[in-house]
DNA sequence: TAAAATACCATATTATCCCATATAATCCCA
DNA sequence: TGGGATTATATGGGATAATATGGTATTTTA
């Protein structure tokens, strides 16, 4: 499985190409499709991505599990906004305007892993929100360091 | 298995021609059939849409699984009243006047992602539904992340 | 034979390739 | 270990190819 780690900032150009940085690429390069999968993030303003491999898994459990009627629906939302964003040869994506507005990204991109995913932001969206989480964390006494990860994920 | 992903909207002409996305032509490249299957949805005013080798798998299933009596005449009318719409050399297909009237099709088709399978809509009313999805997810709870991942991911 | 379906052609737009260069990271040997 | 050489990566721009789309010609068929 893929593994996303680390937080790279790179910029897009003038036709909303951007480098996926090359570790990220790395953890891609035994995936059938040379790319990223894109879509809107829906409680932040910005883009989640992973390979097509976590597609495939999802796409597979539509058919093979029971899901119910909504969830069905929220599934299949997620799968009519991503984006299918393949590699060109220097290991760049087009961002789709309708992602770049979503994350309000202008010039700079912020890659920023997640393990078997990872996020794109504006830096600066970014710095807010992790501003955010800390305050937050500090209201509610929430113990920083990591906690042992349920397997799976 | 072909996965179809992302929102695109094409026009279609006065011969009811319409341009299917470049990126679901390449997930149906080595299907036998060139073109796609469609055939009315029954939830809404959309069209449904695949390849052939799923309608094959579908067809196998028939034989092979134990379907109530119910279920196999739902899979049989299916089968009725699927059309099979070869690719032009440009890679369009002609959507027949039963299919563009169910769907209330005018000018802008919209194909939607949904996986294993596709559908096509008037924009417009994808809009509509894509509102009452998510009205309807948050009245029930639902949370509009995927679920945990079947294992693998 | 007329109407419909299909093949063929032309073109505008968009996306992709390919090359050049800059920058950063790594290597390698004195 | 230092420091130049080499490689990998990121980034910009022009050339090229792919896609979408409209129209005309040819074939099929009812």
């Amino acid at each position: 499985m893929a593994l996303f780690l680390s937080t790279i900032i790179n910029r897009m150009d003038s036709k909303c190409r951007v480098s996926v940085p090359s570790t990220f690429r790395n953890s891609l390069k035994n995936q059938s499709f040379k790319g990223i999968i894109a879509f809107p993030s829906y409680n932040n303003k910005s883009i989640d991505a992973c390979g097509i491999e976590r597609m495939e898994n999802i796409s597979n459990s539509l058919d093979s599990e029971n899901y119910s009627r909504e969830e069905f629906d929220m599934i299949s939302m997620y799968f009519g906004e991503a984006e299918q964003l393949p590699f060109d040869k220097d290991g760049r994506v087009t961002l789709p305007k309708k992602l770049i507005n979503h994350a309000e990204i202008d010039k700079n991109v912020m890659f920023v892993g997640l393990g078997p995913t990872f996020q794109l932001w504006n830096p600066e969206s970014y710095e807010n929100k992790k501003i955010n989480m800390i305050k937050n964390a500090q209201e509610k006494k929430i113990n920083p360091r990591l906690r042992p990860i349920p397997k799976g994920t």
